[in-house]
DNA sequence: GGCCAGGACACCA
DNA sequence: TGGTGTCATGGC
């Protein structure tokens, strides 16, 4: 029975440092982790462009904007229409955080409609600094592949991973990244068909 | 031309 | 509580 601590050095040596989220803002961040929902990312990144060169990409930017043209603008991110609705409901709930000088909570993140614990764990990880590990579909397999844990829900395994590593930052962020490496390189493919979808 | 991607939510039983 | 349909673009 591997560690969880054990894997993560094993995929560190075979994927390397992913050098995830270059982003140059924080507000890029949370705007990408709602973006990416179940998208690839090259088409968000293309969104975050359309939103920067339309000097759209900031919490004024994003407020000001009507829902047509940012619908327009991160088009590409697929599920536009209703990602742009929750785009600035979290627009909102992100003003509000920057207002008030304290980090958000996990439960406020979760109050916003179109904001699911893997998305509010990504921006409490990746935008603000704190010690949540994500867990996304990957994750799971990643789990069952290597007979490491196997749970019920989100938090199961959010738990585990949390009770079973160092409280590091880094460390949650690169682990993260290293299994999405793992499923896009094959990993995913050993665990069986994925669900399919029309 | 089908499959899938760094999900979330509404609805139903 | 768990299963299913819906949302949608773009790369391969």
């Amino acid at each position: 029975m591997p560690s969880a601590l054990s894997l993560y050095r094993l995929l560190l040596s075979v994927y390397g440092p992913q050098h995830w989220w270059p982003a140059e803002s924080q507000f890029e961040v949370v705007v990408g982790a709602l973006l990416t929902q179940n998208t690839n990312w090259r088409n968000v990144e293309k969104a975050i462009t359309n939103l920067k060169c339309a000097g759209r990409l900031s919490p004024v930017g994003i407020l000001k904007t009507r829902n047509a043209e940012l619908e327009t603008l991160i088009r590409p991110s697929g599920f536009y229409r209703q990602k742009a609705v929750r785009l600035k409901l979290l627009t909102r709930k992100y003003s509000e955080i920057l207002g008030r000088d304290s980090p958000p909570t996990r439960e406020e993140l979760l109050e916003v409609k179109g904001v699911g614990k893997e998305t509010a764990d990504s921006i409490l990880l990746y935008a603000f600094g704190l010690p949540y590990f994500v867990i996304d579909a990957y994750t799971k397999r990643f789990c069952a592949h290597h007979h490491l844990y196997e749970g019920k829900g989100y938090d199961d395994y959010r738990v585990f991973f949390e009770s079973s590593l160092p409280q590091s930052v880094p460390l949650y962020r690169e682990y993260h990244a290293l299994i999405v490496a793992w499923g896009k390189g094959g990993g995913k493919r050993s665990e069986g068909k994925q669900k399919v979808k029309g």
